[in-house]
DNA sequence: TGTATTTGCGGCCACCCTAG
DNA sequence: CTAGGGTGGCCGCAAATACA
C-alpha cells in the first residue's frame, strides 16, 4: 500500500509477483487500487507520471459488487469500473469539500472531468474524459433509471449530483460489506496529511453541520426503502 | 470446427430541462 | 430568455452462443 501511494512501480511489481494480496483494505476501507486513485486525484504530477506504471503492475481484472441481491461484475475496461473506484477514492478528500461548498451536493460530472484530465490516455481515452460521456455513465447507472444495462451503482441526490448507491455492497477479504460501513462516514471531513495512512479532523462549525446533515441522509438512504423526499 | 444468430455493450447525438 | 449540460434513445460493432 505504501508502495502504491509513493508510485514505486518496480516495488509494486515485485510485491504483486510475490502474490501480495491487492484486495486487502487499509484502516479507511481502501484497497491498493483505490489508494493509487486517491493519490492520483490529489496530485496531478503523480497522475501524469506514476499512475500508468502502477496501474499496470496491479494487474486489475474486475470487481464484483452486490446490489438488490444481485451480483454485478464490473470488468476493468468498463468506465463504470473506474468511476465507482474513483468515487470511493475521492470519498474522504473531495466529497467533504463538495458537501460543504454546495448545500446538499455530492459528486458531479465536473469532479471527474477535473481529475481525469490529468490521467494518461493509456488509462482513459480522450473520449471518456468528456463531460457528456461522464454524465451519461452517471445517469445510466442511477438506481431509478430504466436502462437495459443499468448497474445501479449511483444514487442521485439532486440534479447532476450523485453518491455511491447506499445499498451497494462490496466483497472485502471474503466478506460482503455495505459500502458505507466499509468507508467511514464518520471520517468525512478529516483529511489525510502527507503520505500518512491516517486522517486528521479540521474543525469548522459550518462545515460540521453540513457534514452531519449529509451523513444522516446517507444513513437514511442506506437503511430504509423510502423514496428520498429531498429529490424532486 | 466453421458459420449463423443473438445478445451485450460503448458511444454518439439530439432533445429538453434547469439555473441564472 | 438563453446557454449549458443532463438525460435518454438509438445505432452499429463485437463478443458470445447456438447450431450444423
Amino acid at each position: 500500500m505504501i508502495a502504491t501511494r509513493l508510485g514505486h512501480e518496480a516495488l509494486v511489481e515485485k510485491l504483486v509477483d510475490m502474490d501480495a494480496n491487492t484486495g486487502l483494505v487499509n484502516n479507511v476501507g481502501f484497497n491498493a487500487f483505490q489508494i493509487v486513485l486517491e493519490q492520483a486525484c490529489g496530485d496531478p504530477k503523480y497522475a501524469a507520471k506514476k499512475l500508468a506504471g502502477v496501474y499496470q503492475q496491479l494487474k486489475l481484472e474486475s470487481m464484483v459488487i452486490q446490489v438488490n441481491e444481485r451480483l454485478v461484475k464490473l470488468d476493468k475496461r468498463l468506465m463504470e469500473f473506474l468511476m465507482l473506484n474513483l468515487m470511493i477514492a475521492m470519498f474522504y478528500t473531495r466529497l467533504s469539500h463538495i458537501v460543504v461548498q454546495f448545500r446538499g451536493g455530492a459528486f458531479s460530472s465536473g469532479d471527474f472531468l477535473e481529475v481525469l484530465a490529468h490521467f494518461p490516455d493509456s488509462i482513459v481515452s480522450e473520449r471518456r474524459k468528456k463531460r457528456a460521456y461522464i454524465s451519461s455513465i452517471l445517469s445510466k447507472n442511477e438506481i431509478d433509471r430504466d436502462d437495459r444495462y443499468n448497474r445501479n451503482l449511483f444514487r442521485r441526490i439532486k440534479l447532476g449530483h450523485y453518491i455511491i448507491n447506499p445499498k451497494l455492497s462490496v466483497q472485502v477479504e471474503g466478506e460482503w460489506r455495505n459500502i458505507y460501513d466499509l468507508l467511514s462516514l464518520d471520517l468525512l471531513g478529516f483529511r489525510r496529511v502527507d503520505q500518512a495512512e491516517s486522517y486528521f479532523f479540521d474543525p469548522n462549525k459550518r462545515m460540521s453541520m453540513q457534514l452531519e446533515a449529509f451523513k444522516e441522509r446517507v444513513k437514511c438512504l442506506r437503511d430504509t426503502n423510502e423514496p428520498d423526499q429531498a429529490l424532486t
